[in-house]
DNA sequence: CGAATCGTTGACGTAAGTCAACTTCAGTGG
DNA sequence: CCACTGAAGTTGACTTACGTCAACGATTCG
């Protein structure tokens, strides 16, 4: 299908955009990149991608799509710890032999390709890839980022400040990632998810995001958001100097 | 001092207890532990060990005292992300050129020792170490771990929930670190400290604790916490099998 | 003996959860 | 075509968990 190859070409785009966002890259990472890309794999809405424990040896990157990070209690509450949408690497650890500790899995339709063998091929000859290898380091002290900023807003911040912040967040890489257009991106999230994100009820996300709406910091429709106080949100998730 | 002999002794025993149950050490992982830990240093309360964005490139083992891993938001509000007791590895990461993405403070009078050099050497003989390799990774992973479980504490639990949560925790690293004695331990922090770590208001926290001493489930005398219901405390931190 | 610092208590306010009803809408099938 | 379905969003009435404020003990310390 034409779709299919639509939505890988667009995804190695934003792989590219997100990983130059991150660090230079050389023309040797660049080659090894168009290279040694895995085999592109699709996946429905619901699948678990990596289930809790397994081995970390199969990273992924996700070229189209949205993935969720999260853990289950055992009376069936739900708590997602991170998104990862187009151009983000999944179930990489530079640790070998380490497991899952969160289970992940499709929000929707998602196209990833294998990232197995460019890793490892980068890992044997750091020196080579330079770019790259800078790349996997900075994708994992991002991650931890999110779970640090996750503890945040759970930990310290009120309802609304939460979303802004959340928002501000997926915004952020959205934009570098080269996904959506001016100042809005596609939210394929239930207002189920996003409670389950940032730890509220799903009435009160409903209510919430209403206050933005009024508020005119964010607006809605077809699956898309739109920030119409980037300013705002930015401010958001600045860090302390 | 004498008394500084004995922590830093009793220190030197927590790491090794600690390291020993997270990985099978061999004689040559004990040989260069006892020979390359470095400087042993002394910090009073309220000392800043690592300030936000530094470079972690010094790392040190904890032998007395505990550090706590906090973010502050321009507002004032605080949010302890982690504690570390005697015993734990502080500032550790694989990444190079990875920074502090949290400050971490001395929450007691601190001795710890550097740890810089044993981690290089094991770095460069992985094969030789095999028992420190594998616990340095263990240790990240482990770190990870409570950062997933501090989102799950502050976004899914009920006051009563998380302090149960964390106190399970904390009992069951000091006993595999052979601190404290049968199912207590010495505990210096502060309720305020107890609220900035798992979100809750101070006055909150000290009900929530009065709670749990009329359940019988603590109690708590001299900055020493007793759990006097050590089925429950633990079964608030099994994993989903 | 103040003077901090920490813990405790009560009264009260509020953010957020719960429950339940009702929309809206996309999809499905008769 | 329209009735039926189920999932997602919306709304109101009510409850509750937790925060805030302020006062008051208990300890420790110089």
């Amino acid at each position: 299908l034409s779709d299919l190859a639509k939505r890988t070409a667009d995804g190695r785009a934003a792989v590219l955009r997100h990983l130059e966002s991150l660090t230079r890259l050389f023309d040797s990472d660049r080659e090894v990149l168009g290279r040694a890309l895995g085999p592109v794999g699709s996946h429905p809405a619901g699948h678990e991608l990596i289930p809790l424990d397994a081995l970390l040896d199969a990273p992924v990157f996700l070229l189209s799509g949205w993935v969720s990070r999260s853990v289950s209690l055992p009376d069936g509450r739900r708590q997602i710890l991170d998104f990862y949408i187009a151009g983000d690497l999944v179930g990489h650890c530079s640790r070998p032999t380490s497991r899952a500790k969160a289970s992940y899995q499709c929000l929707t339709n998602v196209v990833c390709a294998g990232a197995t063998e460019l890793i490892a091929r980068t890992h044997d000859q750091p020196q080579r890839f330079p770019g790259l290898s800078a790349a996997w380091r900075a994708i994992e002290d991002e991650i931890e980022q999110r779970l640090i900023d996750q503890i945040i807003r759970t930990g310290r911040m009120l309802a609304h400040e939460r979303m802004v912040h959340l928002i501000g967040d997926l915004s952020r890489r959205h934009r570098r990632a080269g996904l959506g257009s001016g100042d809005g991106f596609v939210i394929p999230l239930t207002q189920e998810m996003l409670g389950e994100a940032v730890g509220l009820s799903t009435v009160h996300v409903n209510r919430v995001l209403q206050q933005m709406r009024r508020e005119r910091i964010i607006r809605t429709a077809l699956g898309r958001l739109e920030i119409l106080n980037p300013t705002l949100v930015e401010s958001a998730i600045e860090r302390p100097h």
